[in-house]
DNA sequence: AAATTATATCGTAATATTGCAATATAACAA
DNA sequence: TTGTTATATTGCAATATTACGATATAATTT
C-alpha cells in the first residue's frame, strides 16, 4: 500500500503524526532551527543557508507551513518566514507530554 | 529521489529527524500510548488491540525498536516490548528544547 | 509428535517522499 | 520595458513507506 489508515485511529494520535511526521525530515529541523536562531523573519537566507536545490527547499518550506509550524508573509518580492508559535508550543507540549512513564518490567 | 541527504545535516538534526519519523504515524503513536498505559511489558494485545494485520504491527514495532523507542525480550513464546525509557525521555528532551522562541516578527 | 499460539520475514502492490531541472510567477530595479 | 531577484510549481526519476497474504520460526500445549 503506502496510505495510512488515519481513520483507524484517534485525532489525537493522528495530531501527533502530522506533526511529528513535518519534523521527521534533517532540512526541515534545520530550517526551524535556523528560524529559532536569527530570530527573525527570515526570506531566502535559507536557501543560501542549506545545502538542497531552491524548489527542494521551497517544498519543505510548504510541509512545514501545511502542518501549520511555520507561516510566511510577503514582504516585496521575498517571503518572510517564521515560526507559528502556538502551534509551535503545541507541538512541544505533545511530545512532552504523551507520557508519564513508570515501566514496571524489562 | 526519495533519499534523504543525511551527510548534509548534522548529526543533531538527523537524530531529531529519526526519533521524530519513528512517531511520524498514528499506529506507532497507538503503540507508545498503549505501552505507557499498561504500564506492563506487553506482547501482542497489541495485536488484537490495533485495527491492523499482525504483519504491519510487527513492522511498526520494529520501526520503533530500531529508532530505540522501545525494547522486546522474549518470554516464553511471546515477546514482551516496553518503551525504552532512556531514548524515551531524550525524544521528549529533544522536542522539548529545540527552542527558545522570541520571535520578534509576522 | 501434532496442533496451537505468538511473532517475524518475504514478497509484492499501492502510494508517498525526496530531490532537482525546467519553467512559471511576481515584485523590484534599471 | 527589460532585466533581475525571489519564490513557487510542474514533471519526473529514484527511493521509501504502508499494508497485508503467505509463509517461516519457535515455544507451548495436547
Amino acid at each position: 500500500m503506502g496510505i495510512t489508515k488515519a481513520d483507524l485511529f484517534t485525532e489525537n494520535q493522528n495530531e501527533i503524526a502530522i506533526l511529528a511526521k513535518a519534523i521527521a525530515h534533517p532540512a526541515r529541523v534545520a530550517i526551524i532551527e535556523y528560524l529559532l536562531k536569527v530570530n527573525v523573519c527570515i526570506c531566502n537566507d535559507i536557501v543560501n543557508e542549506l545545502p538542497l536545490a531552491q524548489p527542494t527547499i521551497s517544498q519543505h518550506l510548504k510541509e512545514l507551513k501545511n502542518a501549520g509550524i511555520i507561516k510566511g508573509n510577503i514582504e516585496g518580492n521575498a517571503i518572510c518566514y517564521c515560526i507559528n508559535e502556538p502551534v509551535f508550543y503545541k507541538m512541544q507540549g505533545l511530545f512532552g507530554t504523551i507520557l508519564p512513564i513508570q515501566n514496571k518490567c524489562c
